[in-house]
DNA sequence: AAAAAAT
């Protein structure tokens, strides 16, 4: 039976156990019913089966078990010591694993190349995802790091021992300098820390959290011991949460592409599909477990999931998801199953902004956590162009049409330019596709009343260029990483400058360049000091007709515009001082945090200029 | 106000 690395471990301790102790409770376990009723002494429920000490035993400097106030060592290599991680300590144990793959590799089943290149040379597959990516427009933008010990970034990926079969997969997906969000979270999630990263994606946020998920995974050892469960209740050893569907999918096919041939398994779950496949994939085996809050609450209380083995723990677009309602499912998930505590898991918390509710989420979350923010997409960098026109919205589809009209006849070698078109509605969505499709226009639509087939198919057909224009309600606005999107349309403007940023982000990904469009008419004057700010910061030209629709809309129009710094979705309120309530909960260590960070963050003054000290009015204000 | 997400 094909089993994932982690059920490998699992299921050989349950041979040892049925072998050694059928006498007893050989019911329970070799007979594989399903086993709810298997009995579990009062002190061991709802213990993860790695806080006994066999686990530990026979690894290297892996698992502590203790608990963040002991302030003993947790997850990975222990605090206050970021250089002994993997390189040093690990050493032996990678060995270790290295040595395991050859013997069990022979019996896998083929795995199906993520990738696409059969052939296995060291071509990478290029045209589909991440495919050239312009690492040099990454670099002015602005980075801050705040907690204990935080450790330096890394240049190159050749700096970190991820091992070699990851070493394989980042050659083949073309990564050749990690950008800054990977510089500087993998390091810290390579010692264990936990961290709350404010950093979009398409800057590269995946691959950061997913690196030193699987080569920690990789270079830990089996669990010896099986949780006394249902047998067909699997115990995944990192969970990745996001927001999604469409994003859980495509966080699932670029965790797949890195853990090609590592022997870590990566199932995603998700809504809208049928359960019973997912359920046959996690039978599979799982490591690592890709999914949406609903359909994993329905799976673990299904018992067909179980959260006891977690080390690793990534909320994604956390504030995407408390926005979506997710608060309660999320709580329930880290808190009220059976997932370990805060500071017995490694957890990552990213997140677009860093408003209250996701401070709190924090708080609650992540144990000592190193704040990091990365620059926010279309902030530093001019790779969008941003237009504003005024159209009423009677004009808007003869004025799109012009729009796709000149954009059909700059196809460029012989690839269609692909046209992510924003309007507000479903309703509405699904009027524009029809009106397009009737006048000849190549155009599919994704929105939340469409079966999850037709969202999945449409965006097949977008990426392909086989439906170049793709009208979309919000659902696309967020995470979707489409290579060459060359044109981002807002039909209908959000009402929200956020929104706003999210979907102009479609465009302009992996450092190409991209144009955005947005239809402005009079239902928008809110929006318009947003925009307009917006726009003067990414040094754009402002037409003079939305400069005064600014400045007529200032005086109530306080809801729509930033409350943070221009620069970061936020920044680490634990700086903030003493008067921050709770603020002891933050850091373990009482004030000793400033000099941490004090140090940390040498090397980016140059970057911090529009950020500094001054928590004041910035460009925003 | 609309969108998303478990059935």
């Amino acid at each position: 039976m094909r089993a994932s690395w982690a059920d490998l471990a699992a299921s050989s301790a349950a041979d040892n156990v049925s072998a050694g102790s059928s006498a007893n409770n050989g019911a329970a376990v070799a007979g594989s019913a399903p086993g709810r009723s298997a009995y579990v002494p009062p002190h061991l429920r709802n213990r993860p089966p790695s806080a006994d000490p066999p686990a530990a035993a026979n690894t290297g400097p892996t698992p502590g078990s203790d608990r963040p106030g002991s302030g003993g060592p947790r997850w990975g290599a222990p605090r206050n010591d970021f250089r002994a991680g993997y390189g040093g300590g690990g050493g032996g144990r990678a060995g270790g694993w290295g040595g395991k793959g050859g013997s069990w590799g022979g019996g896998r089943e083929r795995e199906v190349n993520p990738f696409g290149d059969d052939v296995d040379t060291e071509q990478p597959f290029d045209e589909q995802e991440n495919s050239g990516i312009n690492f040099d427009a990454y670099e002015d933008i602005p980075v801050e790091t705040s907690g204990d010990n935080v450790p330096p970034p890394v240049n190159t990926f050749a700096e970190i021992d991820l091992g070699e079969a990851v070493n394989q997969n980042i050659r083949r997906c073309k990564y050749v300098k990690p950008t800054p969000v990977q510089r500087h979270a993998i390091p810290i999630s390579l010692v264990g820390r936990d961290l709350m990263a404010c950093a979009q994606t398409g800057s590269g946020k995946t691959a950061a959290f997913c690196f030193p998920i699987i080569s920690g995974i990789m270079k830990s050892s089996p669990q010896v011991q099986r949780p006394p469960r249902g047998a067909r209740t699997v115990y995944p050893l990192a969970l990745i949460l996001s927001p999604t569907r469409e994003l859980s999918m495509q966080i699932h096919e670029e965790a797949r592409k890195f853990s090609y041939q590592t022997g870590v398994r990566v199932v995603v779950a998700y809504g809208g599909a049928p359960i019973n496949q997912q359920l046959r994939e996690l039978e599979r085996g799982v490591d690592i477990l890709v999914a949406t809050p609903g359909r994993l609450v329905d799976l673990l209380e299904r018992a067909r999931v179980s959260l006891q083995m977690i080390r690793y723990l990534t909320l994604d677009e956390a504030d995407r998801m408390l926005d979506m309602g997710f608060e309660p499912q999320i709580r329930k998930i880290v808190e009220q199953m059976d997932m370990p505590p805060s500071g017995e898991r490694q957890t990552m918390l990213f997140s677009a902004t860093f408003p209250k509710q996701i401070q709190r989420l924090a708080s609650d979350f992540l144990y000592n956590y190193i704040f990091l923010a990365v620059g926010r997409v279309g902030s530093s960098t001019d790779l969008i162009v941003q237009r504003v026109e005024f159209v009423h919205d009677s004009d808007k589809r003869s004025y799109l049409m012009d729009l796709l009209h000149a954009q059909r006849d700059t196809a460029v070698q012989g690839k269609q330019s692909l046209t992510l078109v924003f309007v507000e509605t479903k309703k509405g969505a699904d009027a524009l596709e029809n009106w397009l499709c009737g006048n000849g226009f190549p155009a599919t639509s994704i929105h939340g009343d469409r079966t999850q087939q037709e969202r999945e198919s449409a965006l097949r057909s977008f990426k392909s260029g086989r439906t170049p224009i793709l009208v979309a309600t919000d659902v696309a606005a967020r995470g979707l990483d489409i290579p060459h999107v060359s044109h981002v349309i807002n039909f209908d403007l959000p009402n929200d400058i956020d929104d706003y940023v999210h979907r102009i982000g479609r465009t302009g990904r992996a450092g190409k360049s991209g144009l955005a469009t947005a239809f402005f008419n009079e239902n928008n004057s809110s929006m318009a000091r947003s925009l307009a700010e917006l726009m003067q910061e990414a040094n754009q030209e402002v037409p003079t007709w939305l400069s005064r629709y600014a400045a007529r809309s200032s005086f109530g129009g306080g809801r729509n515009r930033r409350s943070g710094g221009g620069r970061f979705g936020g920044r680490d309120i634990r700086r903030e001082g003493s008067f921050n309530r709770g603020g002891s909960d933050y850091y373990g260590g009482g004030g000793s945090n400033s000099g941490g960070y004090g140090g940390s963050s040498g090397g980016y003054g140059g970057s911090s200029g529009g950020y500094g000290g001054g928590y004041g009015p910035s460009a925003w204000d």
